[in-house]
Parts: structure tokens; sequence; C-alpha cells
DNA sequence: AACTGCCTTGGTATCGCTATCATGAACCAT
DNA sequence: ATGGTTCATGATAGCGATACCAAGGCAGTT
């Protein structure tokens, strides 16, 4: 027997079942004031009684705002990301905001993809997003002009003018790097892939800036993409300038050496130290315990929806047009460096605990 | 200067640049039949020009289905669901459906109100979820009831008849508890909380099995919550009974334990063995590399996302009631033991690609 | 008594889209 | 010619909510 679908009940369901307007009804949903008590309460009993729920998308049709953020993360299966989004989602419901989540595989075009799907459905009041795409921020710019603000985390767009949240990643880069040199270390390559990331861009800047304080030559190695940082590091290794010691950009960067250096029977940090950017739940429970800096990644995500959330409401109090009046619009965080075992110095093995 | 928001141009203003009924429009975007080569060329053109995007809120309102599946995970933060939200939440926008992500910390009243908040929207055609509340299933009931087709992942509902994706939990613990008991060990414990899910049910189940074949004697300790684990775990280490080897029986439970055999000097191997149920990126890397059952965990997320997909076009196709013809709605992945060195016993360290 | 103001209420139009129906044109077969 | 079948198109009527307006009731003022 084919189920039958029952329909909601709608509000004019509510008004006849309270013997009241539909208007009555809709005022009292929305907190509005010229109701009766008397009114008030019937009509909350009625509600109650059809187990009515208002139609979201009549209500966006007609204009309201649909209190959903849009959050764009190039790949939630890594940890950072998924930090991040975990916090940012959970700020957002805090605040009675749903969250509409895309991921894009840090794919420019897929990318286009989720941020036009953003848009065809109005469905966001706010978004936040992981930027893949650096060199044009059309869309952005477009969603901004009917009034979508925008916040990037972790990385900005040159010439957009959003939301932004940041960590101090060229401060975090020289701490860690400045570690190395202090322990003797000479010839340290610095490593990774997506180097068009200012994130990325800063930490390099770090280790250019400890590098060059220390009067050395900058080794910097950046793969086309992540699958190729293992060659790339082997050639470098076998070759005459092997390197004492390593800096790593990324958290993935990261794994990948410390699988290749397994692999390869390198003893950490004994024949190579190794230092990388952003650390994670395990690092102290490694072969080698992993030296770090470690940015505050569920801060991330929270500062970034309370931002995005402000330039929500500054917009629809509509004090200015894109709500972002220069102060506050840009969060910068601080990071840690986490001296554990990999970089080789003889600090006494810190019990960290978990993030 | 206060920036105006520019209102999206509406299917009017397409039929009007176009020269042709708002219908027309209408037909072309659906890719209905009987519209002529010329007036789709001109209706084209003039979407293109007007950079016009249908307004999914009218549509919804019409009576079209949202395209967007709602997926209820207890933690981004947790690698398994991470991976599980990922692959979801990716084979989901491949099929063109937008994902409403909502996190509960596995606490019942935050999924009730996740749940309270999916239904008000109306805002998804299905809803995914690893389910916190086992103990009565109301909302997801009416949900189905107004043709929201649900997937539970991970565990079940009694009673509840919803898509289902399960892993062979039973018998990876059982091929985790054998291989412990094949190299010798007698006294094993397996430790773990949240013990009201079925997923972990099946897995003492698979336990007490291995045990019982083996005519040994179960030893189980289930903490109320996951902070106890290390007290509770300390506690039997050191009583007389001490055994020699443990089964976690999920991921977090096995980071614990990992911190808390390293903080107490106590060497895995050799002191005591560990296998932990659900395998993770790093666990070849760690000090000791974990023996660990591993579960697909993208896969989950995929056929939880495929069947809800399928569920939501039978219900469409109106060829029954609630999509649940029997057949398919339950699938069950296998798991897999990956042995590394934490069990102890003398196979090689099998070197394992990342996940 | 007439006027002003405030609460309270409901009618109506409308948001952007599509289901339905009606219309007309073209084409074939009687 | 007449009738039927297919194609191509547009007018109209809502979907469920709210903005806006109109209007009645009941104070307190002049």
């Amino acid at each position: 027997m084919p189920q039958k679908k029952k329909k909601d009940p709608t509000i004019a369901d509510v008004a006849r079942e309270s013997g009241v307007g539909s208007m009555t009804v809709s005022r009292v949903l929305n907190g509005g004031k010229y109701v009766s008590a008397d009114a008030e309460k019937r009509v909350l009993s009625a509600i109650q009684k059809l187990g009515y729920h208002p139609n979201e998308a009549a209500r966006i049709l007609r204009g309201q705002a649909p209190r959903t953020i849009g959050l764009i993360v190039p790949n939630l299966a890594d940890p950072f990301y998924s930090a991040c989004a975990h916090a940012a989602q959970q700020m957002a419901l805090k605040h009675g905001y749903a969250t509409l989540l895309l991921t894009c595989e840090a794919d420019v075009d897929a990318e286009d993809r989720a941020l036009a799907l953003l848009r065809s459905r109005n469905a966001a009041t706010g978004v936040l997003i992981f930027p893949s795409r650096l060199d044009s921020a059309q869309q952005l710019e477009e969603m901004q002009a009917k009034g979508v603000p925008v916040v990037t985390l972790d990385r900005t767009i040159p010439g957009l003018h959003a939301g932004e949240v940041m960590v101090e990643n060229a401060e975090g880069a020289q701490k860690a790097v400045d570690h190395l040199i202090l322990h003797g270390h000479r010839n340290i390559v610095c490593i990774g892939y997506d180097s068009q990331f200012n994130s990325i861009a800063q930490r390099i800047e770090g280790y250019r800036k400890a590098i060059a304080d220390a009067g050395l030559k900058p080794q910097i190695l950046l793969a086309h993409d992540e699958a190729e940082v293992p060659r790339m590091v082997l050639k470098r290794l076998r070759s005459a300038e092997a390197p004492s010691a390593l800096f790593s950009l990324n958290n993935v960067t990261t794994a990948h050496l410390l699988h290749l250096l397994q692999r390869e029977n390198i003893r950490v940090p004994e024949q190579i130290a190794l230092v990388g950017f952003d650390d994670f739940d395990l690092a102290a429970l490694l072969a080698v315990p992993l030296t770090a800096v470690r940015q505050p990644a569920a801060e991330i995500g929270r500062s970034g929806t309370r931002l995005l959330l402000n330039l929500i409401h500054a917009r629809s109090a509509g004090t200015n047009g894109n709500g972002l009046n220069g102060a506050g619009s840009r969060i910068v965080l601080p990071t840690e460096l986490v001296i554990r075992r990999s970089c080789g110095c003889q600090a006494p093995p810190k019990i960290t605990a978990r993030q």
C-alpha cells in the first residue's frame, strides 16, 4: 500500500484552526508586536497541535534572509580543514544558521561550480571559503554586490575586499626555521606545493627571512602537485647537496615526507631533522614525535563564522553597503612552535595534551 | 556610498530579452521538449547575457524537490566521520545535490535540534545520518512519512525502516581478536565507550565470539564517556589480572590508549599488545605502527549517498511509498585487518599506501 | 461630538517559478 | 474539405509566506 505523503500544514491551516487570519499567525511567528495575548495563545496551541513548521522556501522567496551560510572547503578529509569546518559549523549552528557545505578538492573549476550552485539557490546569506581560485574573484564579487558577505579563510584573494581570517604564517615559519638554525643546521630545505596560496607564500617568506638573517642560502623545493613531493625530495636527498634539515610547508607534505623517510630508512632526527607547518593530533605519538608549528584550526573556523555573522548583521542593519568598514574585517591568529623530537634538539619530550 | 544590491534577473527578464514567453524560458531551463531550435538559442544567449540563475526557492515553493540532502554527523574533527562526510558530499555533488551539514557532537538533544532545523526548512530531499539517538526515531519517522527518505550510517535504529549502511563489524573484530589469540594471547581486554551503538555492539559481539571459540574469558571494559577511558584502563593495567593484549573498539579509544601507554612508558607490543578498530592515515608512522581493522570510510559515505539518491528517485518515480522495497536497502561493507606491529606478531612491517 | 492616536486584525498583492490548459500552426490521412 | 495528431507557444493560476494598506475598536483630547 503506497504510503501517502502527508502535506505539511500551512499558515492558512493554522489560521483556520485558531480562528484568526493568516497575518496574525505570521505576526506570532515573527515575534511581531500588535498581537493580543489571547490570539497568540490560540495560535501557538494550533501550531503545536498541527505540528506546523514555516516553509523556508516561501520565506526566502518573499525576500527573507535564509539563515544559511555557505562553506567551501577543499578537502574535508584533511584534518586541518575538517577541524576548521567543524568549528565553523558549530558556531553557525549556535547562532541559528545552517551550513551548506561544498567541497572542491582544491580544483578551481569545482570551486566555480560550487559557487554557482550557491548563487543559483540564493541559499546562502554569507559565504565562508578557503579559496582555491586566486586569479579571479568574479563570482565572489558578484555575490558581494548582491549583498552576500564573503570571508576568506587561511588565504586571501588579492583585490577582493572581503573579510579575512589568517594566521601568523610568516612568524610561525620563521620561528620554526630559527629553531633549526639555532641547533646548528646550515642546509635547510623548504618543501611544499600549492605555492600560489598566500598562506604558503607567507610561510616561505618566513623561511626566507630566517635563512637570510642567518646569512644562509635559501633552498626551496616546490612541487607542482602533492604527488610529486616524494620524488622531488628523494632526488635532492641523494644529491651532493643533501640537506641536514627539512621544513615542510603543510601537513599533507609532512605526511608525504614521513612516509618517504620511513620507506628509505632515513633516521630522524639523526640523519635529517624535520619541522612541519601545521600540527596534528597524533604528532606526539609518531615514531619520531613531530616538531611542528601549530595553527589554531578550530579558532580559524570560529572566528571566520563570527566575522561573517557580524558582516551579515551589519549589512542587514543597513549601516553601510558591504559591511566592511575596515576595522575588524581582518583577523590574524597566532601560531605556536610545538617542540618535540623530530627537530633533533635536546628538549625533553613534552607531553602535549590532545588538541 | 551604500553599494546598491542588484536584484537578480528573473525568468521574466530573460523572456523579455529574448522575445518569448516565460514558459518557453522555463522549458528551456528544464530541458523540456517542444521548444524550437531558434527560440532555444535566443533564450540561452539571453541567459548568458543577463547572467541569469534560476531561483531555487521559487522552484522549491512550486513543489520541486530541493536537490539537497541533509547530513548529520557527530563530529567532523574525527577522521572517520570526516572521511565519510567528504565522500558523501562529493558523491552528492556529482549528482547535482548540495549538502546541508549539521554536527551534533553525539549529543541527542543537539541531534534533535538539527533534525528540527532540517524539517522546518523543508530543505532536504533526503537525510543521511550517523544516529546518536537510538531510543526514539520519531522525527525521522515523521520525515519519512512526509516522503523524505532516511539512510543511517555506521549504526541502525531499531524499529526504523530506513536505508542502512553498515560494515562487517563482528567479522572485523573477530578477525582482530583471533589474530591476537593465534599469537598466544589469553588475557585480552576489550575497551570502548558509547556502547549503545549497535556498530559497537557488533564489534563486542565479534570479540565475544572469538574469545568464546578459544575457550577464554571475555573481559569488557566500557567507559561511560571517552574521557573516562584512560583512568579505567590504567586501573586494570595495574590490577592483578593485568591483560597481555588490548582490543580497542574505535579510533578515539585507540588514541587515548596510545597516549596512555606512552605516558606510562609501557612498551608495545613487548609489554602489551594492541589492536584497534578503525584504521587511520598515520597509523603506519606511529612509534609502534598500529595493527587495526580498516573500515572503508569513504565507501560508507559514497554508498550511503548512492542509496539515498536511489530512494529519492524511487520515491519520485512513485513506484512505491517509502522507496524501501526490502532488497538493496541495507548495505554491508567489508572490513580488513591491517597487520602492522602493535599486535606483536612477527609479520614483516608491510608498507601500506595512504588511504 | 469630533478628532487624534494606538492597538489589533484581516484582505490583498506579490516574490519567481512551473503545471495546466488553451491556442494556433503544420502535417498527414482520410 | 474535415478531422486528427504532433509541435510550439503563451496566458493563467497557484505554491506559502510576508509587506503593505485599510479598517474597526477603544482610549484620551480638545
